[in-house]
DNA sequence: CTGAAAGCGCTAACAT
DNA sequence: ATGTTAGCGCTTTCAG
């Protein structure tokens, strides 16, 4: 298996051990004072210089930017924020097993809101001991907060908004006066569950847990209604949004009675799981049994059969989050807003449909 | 004296245990200084008590909290970071088009450094303007940073580790007295080499750019060297590191003289990529030829045929870099540490070989 | 146009 | 054990 060689016993000593000199010892950081008296200015004038606050000789301007660069003064950030009162940052918080839907959610919001002059603080809620002082201690540390999911309680909700630090929830109910982005899970949903009634298949299995999350709740919610008028029966299985928890699920299903010859899963990894099981049983998916995802992960239209899935615009959900969580940091907007983004349903080779947008 | 319950209906009320009094609009967001006004004491002693720095007594401690309760003070992180001179957070840059590799290792970081009672702050380098200014100023959010591959030049680097902000550099060669850690992708890649040198590839053609990263540079390496033994003759194609760009060259190189039986993909984005090019051309991967990636993200083992791959502990990389960066922060250590993590080959059947791990 | 000085909120001596 | 008082580094009146 894995006889790969570490390395040498030469622990990585090579290294430049440098002059050691002088990395060692900064003894004073730059600071406005020392820029200052660099010039023969004052410190109000250095920060009017640098910042454009306010009219400053040119001449004066010369010499003190000529003294900041000479010094390498940078402008320490929790001086400015605590004299400006704001962090310039804004945080995101997301939940459990961060899978690549969170990532990119995440990564999304990063680039927005970098692009509008923020950093990001990112905490995710796993093994934390305690995701609740977690998700608070991030609160005092940001100008605004994207929560994913129902990772933060609505009572922390209301008490960092009580804080006046804005928050926008992502794929979750809205609270307080709190802004909220969702995706229109239930239509998607019912345009599936038609979508499969269309093709008479007689069992649907649900695999996924309704009351864990909002977001599967509507899911389950709109594939019921998509197969109301068909003669189409419609089961529920609770399954965690991981993969190994697909598989397992899947398996005990597939083996048990009333086999179904359709599963639909919660989400991408409990379909990609379930589809791991399907094969283990022998089946052929897409053929024998139809199995479908949701969110649209990189590894959904990888996947052969192509994954049948609902995709969420994913990286938008979590730019337009910094957006409107700008708004609410800039003060532009005081109001609540509450958007609702289209999902789209996409039909690939594993409910056995005529592909499209599939590449077999 | 500050009860002025003028604004508009119903706050979310609720919240807090408080007396009601403050929970509409706080003019002035609750200082140390209040609760010590409260507490009918001075605010070294809020503090001593908060923190538990000193000795106070019960029944002040008592007294304090409570009052701490009622006001629902927060210490402000500002003014602490500020007192105590340090961030209590760091900082992780990572590159260009961010695909699952750069945020398996951000999320593991994350969750290591969160562990260690770090925030991290994340930056990516896509559209910014100017990613050196991004980079630097994260540098001074934090107490320490992570550097993703070649996204900040070594001039920065140097330049942050002057302010006295420790830099652990991931997946490149080391500089000045920064801490270092790296996948052995020159074992690995060789690994590769001799595997598809042994199942007698006559044309092998490399995927990537060795120039564009010192990663991709060692796996063409690795490869080259792997290789030397057998008759097999490698060839190197430019290709950037994106799953486009792996279906647009590897469509170019299907197409044009001297088609290689092989593809070695410096990633496995080309590698899914080249697997749609190759499927296009109307060859079956695995059998009229093989294509191999590198990461072993989620696609690659549930692409069919599965990806033959090289994986790198992706999650375990940003854990490390969040403890050996923790060592420094807290001067546990003080000489640079260069570690490289084993990378393990996994022969799926894109390759044609008998697979192992694999699937199917 | 520029300087002195008063905060921003908290920690940590330094005195009691 | 607890209060007083300096900072920490920067922004911003308030006076020239």
């Amino acid at each position: 298996m894995e006889a790969l060689p570490t390395n040498e016993g030469d622990p990585g000593s090579t290294s430049s051990s440098t002059s050691g000199a002088e990395a060692a010892a900064e003894p004073h950081t730059v600071t406005i004072y020392d820029v200052a008296r660099a010039a023969g200015v004052g410190i109000a004038t250095v920060s009017r210089a640098l910042r454009g606050s306010a009219p400053v000789a040119d001449a004066t301007r010369a010499k003190i930017l000529r003294v900041v660069d000479e010094l390498g003064f940078r402008p320490s950030h929790l001086g400015t924020s605590l004299a400006e009162k704001r962090h310039a940052a804004a945080g995101i918080v997301f939940p459990d097993l961060s899978g690549p839907y969170y990532a990119e959610v995440v990564m999304g919001h990063e680039e927005a809101a970098s692009r509008l002059g923020r950093s990001v603080l990112i905490q995710g809620t796993n093994g934390r001991t305690d995701p609740i002082a977690a998700a608070r201690d991030l609160a005092g540390r940001v100008d605004g907060l994207v929560v994913l999911g129902r990772t933060v309680p609505d009572a922390l909700v209301e008490e960092i908004l009580a804080q006046g630090v804005p928050v926008v929830l992502l794929a979750r109910p809205s609270v307080g006066n709190a802004d909220s982005l969702r995706v229109d899970n239930l239509t998607a949903a019912r345009a599936l569950g038609e979508h499969l009634g269309t093709h008479h298949f007689a069992q649907v299995r649900f695999l996924g847990s309704p009351d864990s999350s909002h977001d599967v709740a509507e899911r389950w919610a709109g594939i019921f209604q998509g197969l109301a008028r068909s003669a189409t029966r419609l089961d529920l299985t609770p399954c965690n949004l991981d993969e190994e928890s697909g598989t397992r699920v899947a398996r005990a299903v597939l083996a048990g009675p009333d086999r179904p010859d359709a599963l639909v899963c919660a989400n991408d990894e409990i379909a990609l799981g379930a589809i791991v099981a399907a094969e283990e049983a022998g089946l052929t998916v897409g053929v024998d049994i139809a199995i479908t995802g949701w969110d649209d992960i990189m590894a959904a239209r990888h996947a052969r059969p192509g994954l049948t899935t609902v995709r969420q615009p994913m990286r938008l959900l979590g730019a337009h989050a910094a957006e409107v969580l700008d708004e609410r940091i800039s003060r532009t907007r005081t109001t609540p807003r509450h958007e609702i983004l289209p999902a789209e349903l996409v039909v690939r080779s594993s409910c056995g449909s005529h592909p499209q947008g599939d590449r077999r």
